[in-house]
DNA sequence: GTCTATAAATCGATAGAC
DNA sequence: GTCTATCGATTTATAGAC
């Protein structure tokens, strides 16, 4: 992604100088930060309240109260701003489960994991859509992206669940033999039932998404981690 | 749903009048009835090969070789052939399942559940899509339809998860205490999750869904059945 | 009953005045 | 840097000829 309106350099050089230093250059950059951050602020508000086909370059014109074309100043396209929608997302979602890393024990881990992937979900239903349940096109590009050195944050989550059950297969608490990828990934399939059923249907599951994840713990529990 | 077309009795009454006996009628109903499945049969292929969102009057009509307004004397509107594709998923959905229930005993049965639903969801994505992933809007007014006396096809599938629970409890085969509903629920839950990951990621999971479902019920055996 | 033609709305994106 | 104005394409749905 070269996006060239993040290397105003030439422009700013000719017109300023460098003798004149550089604070003015970097007050241009905050405030185009800024703007682009209110764009993205009111495309998760539209996203959020009227589903992601509804997201259009007016409509984000209108709640920002700027012109239509003044958009295509700071984003390149409506596709640019939903990848980046996307990005956030991830980062937010990651950001979301890091603290239960904290828990030393890998079975309490393991259910601190849980519920703050529901928690997250059930509170952030625009992001959760975005990310794990609309058009692939963009997320599934925001998830696979190679980053410099490290994975996506997208990965980067699915990680914190496999390492969890390699951490219990090593300390030899794992009931069943299979590979910690295959069990982490059954519980993230899990954990993504439970919240996309309840931001798809309003009425069904009958039972709350807290006790779905109960019963799937204690399933868990007895079946497959040793005490 | 008042769908005046399909009551276009004066009309003929009037035309043909009673005592040229009804086969001109029925031969019109059943030539309506053969037109509208054209529709629905393209509106599916549509959907499978664009998404839903592609679903526009103009495709459909270009697909079937009529023209975009003549499909307005069969259909009200775009969303009344997505309320009657959505319906149609959920009856083969159903249709898809109930084979399992020729199983006596209920852990079998509940492993061919299983394996029918995901089969079910890889092997027509587009139904599946429609019915369980995309906008809830016609999807959740066809699952919670009340047909005349019986459930919905949608309440129906859940039904055979939930009374196979039912079952296993009043053997005394359940291992932990809760209830049918709150475990079909979390069943459901799962599976939805190993479907729906697998139609929105290509690459991720990295476990098959055949595995993952392996993964899940090995555990479910041990964690949550009796011998 | 099907057609052509078109209305009315909305979309992404761009051009040019200021 | 922001605006107005608009292009060109697309949509749902309708009107009227045949």
């Amino acid at each position: 992604m070269n996006d060239v309106h993040f290397t105003p350099t030439v422009h700013f050089v000719k017109r300023f100088g460098y003798t004149q230093g550089v604070s003015k250059v970097k007050r241009r950059e905050r405030e185009r930060a800024e703007f682009r951050e209110e764009v993205l602020a009111a495309a998760r508000r539209i996203v959020l309240e009227e589903g992601f086909d509804a997201l259009t370059m007016r409509k984000i014109a209108d709640a920002i109260e700027y012109a239509p074309g003044t958009i295509y100043l700071y984003f390149e396209s409506r596709d640019a701003i939903a990848f980046e929608l996307c990005r956030a997302g991830f980062e937010s979602f990651l950001a979301a489960l890091l603290p239960a890393m904290s828990f030393a024990d890998p079975q309490l881990r393991l259910l601190e994991l849980g519920r703050r992937y529901i928690r997250f979900g059930l509170e952030n239903p625009e992001t959760y859509r975005l990310i794990f349940m609309e058009e692939p096109k963009y997320a599934s590009e925001a998830f696979h992206e190679e980053a410099d050195a490290a994975d996506s944050p997208g990965k980067q989550a699915l990680a914190l669940l496999v390492s969890t059950f390699a951490e219990l297969r090593e300390r030899g608490r794992l009931a069943i033999d299979a590979e910690p990828t295959a069990i982490a990934e059954m519980i993230w399939a899990t954990m993504h039932g439970i919240v996309s059923l309840k931001l798809t249907y309003d009425r069904y599951p009958q039972t709350s998404p807290d006790d779905l994840l109960e019963v799937f713990t204690n399933v868990l529990v007895r079946g497959l981690i040793k005490p």
